[in-house]
RNA sequence: GGCCCGGUAGCUCAGCUGGAUAGAGCACCAGCCUUCUAAGCUGGGGGUCAUUGGUUCGAAUCCAAUCCGGGUCACCA
């Protein structure tokens, strides 16, 4: 139980005690940390208990302070001061607390027996992944961390759009511009290289549209009438009916793709349990149409078209089948839906999917539900906001988009020229210092994404490139290199896996920073509770980088080393070996390492 | 226009299940390396928490309205 809930409880029975007649609900008892200016660690506020007691403050907060004090390890003194109590907690409390939990290597792990699958990433095969896709990518291994450690059976599971139009795309203008050109023969990643050829379908079709504008054709028309088009079209056609040319050419150029992103994929640490692929599920939503048609639930329009009413919901109607019986995004998510939850039996399904899909996910949910799939309950769309560029949205046809390959790319050679600037570089290999540059590049990246609550949208200035200072990776990284420097100078272990100091006796009071730093400690499983329940690793991103920032001001005018006793240094051997340990559970939830130098 | 989301320091963001004088980082200014890593620490300036009204002992936080920005409302995905 943490810290704060103990004391919430420890209140409400006191109160029971001092005044039998009245019932104070736990959710009436506020406890918050007691702010700076203030003595004490944590504080009940007075002010709801009033009216029920029919006393001032003061003299509430006299009792119930004397109540807690009573005869407790806990509570060491209070302070009454406008209406709050300000509790102290003993230090025997505190270094207690470190004692027993500083050889810690879990934290907040519990039996939970739920299953979960997050999906993200999701990419289209048809270009390579951008800045934004590594948004969702990180959010999304972040958070199945997150829920693994909160003690659920959790699935990472990645969708490939990897069939439509926008990949006939294509595939069209490599045959007609590619020469035959391969990754081999070009040197290019796979999905590079296929991107290149979606980008001069754009380019080529704008082209055949205003020809065909200039030679008297309507806009809508020379739309659909450019032959880039009508090609792609075709070729979609072709694909549906299994031909075997337009096949052989979608296996290779997919092909192509899937290599460059599984390089991607690796190079940021990333990794999947479970591949679904739209080509192998986008015909399943179907049948469930065909059920619901069946059971009521839908209906068919004159021109043979199949609808879901979810007016009663707030919603519209929405199209399910085409006229043509063709099946259309939302029915191939509806099939995959129910193929997730067969497939695994999940309590729960997270979509890691950008917030301009929040209504298409919200209809998806309601028409599941109205067909009484029980799949519908467990799906949860983890919206998160786009990432957006000075200018405005990324768009790839006018190439204003950041590639997520060049973007690591640079973020790891800003890492080693700032080592570099601050010669840093002493006593590394060349194999260490290329590694080093990679951990310290890609976690500044990885928290650059997750440092912002996941449903604001952000915008990423590429010119100003990412800082390593302040509120980054990097610091909370410095601040781990530094505490395994002093551990390595003492010859102690970075993480022990017995009480090294079981002779730890405290005599001395503690400092404030020392207090401090193993209050924030105390909080982590809270933290760690909240960004479960809420799915928000930036929750994480800003505790480490609190408890980082408590160890640089620590550490700026307590020397562990050089102690003024015996009792002290390990004392604050013990802090900093658990901080460190906190950090490194902490930032390895995010995907991000810590080094041991830097 | 309907529905949804956002608006906090010059910039990027915390804080939002109501609690004390609203906090960080960046940028700017002034200090701190003969002492465990200065990618750090200390101090300073900088705010009508979009606006107005309401609920409350107490509102950045809850409610309503308004303004501004974004998203969405396809037989696209």
């Amino acid at each position: 139980m943490t810290l704060a809930s103990r004391i919430k409880q420890e209140a409400q029975s006191a109160l029971k005690q001092l005044y039998p007649d009245v019932t104070i609900e736990l959710s009436m008892i506020g406890v918050n940390q007691t702010k700076p200016e203030f003595s004490g660690d944590y504080n009940i506020v007075l002010f709801p208990f009033l009216k029920l007691l029919r006393q001032k403050p003061d003299v509430i907060g006299k009792l119930l302070g004397d109540k807690l004090c009573e005869g407790s390890d806990l509570f060491g003194g209070y302070e009454i001061v406008s209406g709050f109590l300000n509790l102290s907690i003993k230090d025997s409390f505190w270094v207690q607390y470190l004692t027993a939990n500083y050889t810690n290597s879990g934290y907040g792990l519990k039996e939970n027996s739920r299953r979960v699958m997050v999906e993200y990433s999701s990419p289209n095969t048809n270009k390579p992944l951008h800045f934004g896709h590594l948004r969702n990518i990180f959010l999304g291994a972040a958070v199945s961390q997150i829920l693994k450690n909160d003690g659920n059976e959790v699935i990472k599971a990645n969708l490939i759009n990897d069939r439509g139009i926008h990949i006939c795309k294509s595939m069209i203008a490599w045959q007609q511009y590619g020469k035959g050109a391969t990754p081999e023969s070009t040197g290019t990643k796979g999905d590079h290289l296929v991107g290149d050829y979606y980008v001069k379908f754009n380019d080529a079709y704008k082209a055949e549209v205003a020809a065909l504008i200039d030679s008297g054709v309507s806009e809508k028309i020379a739309e659909k009438e450019a032959p880039l088009m009508r090609g792609a079209q075709d070729m979609l056609r072709k694909w549906e009916a299994g031909d075997k040319e337009v096949r052989d050419l979608w296996h290779t150029m997919n092909g192509w793709v899937y290599k460059g992103f599984d390089k991607t994929y690796d190079k940021l640490g990333i990794s999947f349990d479970k591949l679904y692929y739209e080509s192998d599920t986008y015909l399943l939503g179907k049948q469930l149409v065909e059920e619901g048609l069946n059971k009521g639930v839908l209906f068919k329009k004159e021109d043979g078209s199949v609808w879901v009413d979810l007016k009663d919901d707030g919603l519209d109607e929405k199209l399910l089948l085409r006229g043509d019986g063709t099946s259309v995004y939302m029915t191939q998510d509806l099939g995959t839906a129910k193929l997730k939850y067969d497939d695994y039996h999940l309590d729960q399904s997270v979509y890691v999917i950008a917030d301009e899909q929040n209504y298409h996910m919200q209809v998806l949910k309601a028409i599941l539900k109205k067909m009484g799939e029980p799949c519908a309950d467990g799906i949860h769309h983890l919206s998160y906001g786009m990432v957006e560029l000075p200018t405005g949205r990324m768009k790839s046809r006018e190439g204003t988009v950041v590639d997520a390959d060049d973007m690591v790319a640079e973020m790891v050679r800003l890492a080693g020229e700032q080592t570099e600037q601050s010669g840093k570089t002493e006593g590394f290999t060349p194999e260490e210092l290329s590694t080093l540059y990679e951990t310290i590049g890609l976690g500044a990246l990885k928290f650059y994404l997750l440092r912002v609550d996941p449903k604001k949208k952000m915008i990423f200035d590429p010119k100003e490139s990412i800082d390593l200072h302040g509120f980054t990776a990097t610091f909370i990284q410095y601040a781990h290199a530094r505490i395994c420097s002093i551990l390595r100078k003492e010859h102690v272990p970075q993480q022990p896996d017995t009480n090294i100091f079981s002779g730890f006796r405290q005599t001395a009071e503690l400092s404030l920073m020392e207090r401090k730093i193993i209050l924030a400690l105390e909080e982590y499983t809270m933290i760690l509770q909240d960004a479960a329940n809420e799915l928000n690793p930036s929750a994480v991103c800003n505790y480490c980088f609190q408890l980082a920032q408590l160890f640089n001001t620590f550490y700026a005018d307590h020397s562990i080393s050089k102690a003024e006793s015996e009792e002290k240094k390990q004392l604050r051997l013990m802090i900093i070996i658990m901080t460190a340990s906190v950090l490194r559970h902490g930032m390895n939830l995010l995907g991000i390492r810590l080094p041991e130098k830097m």
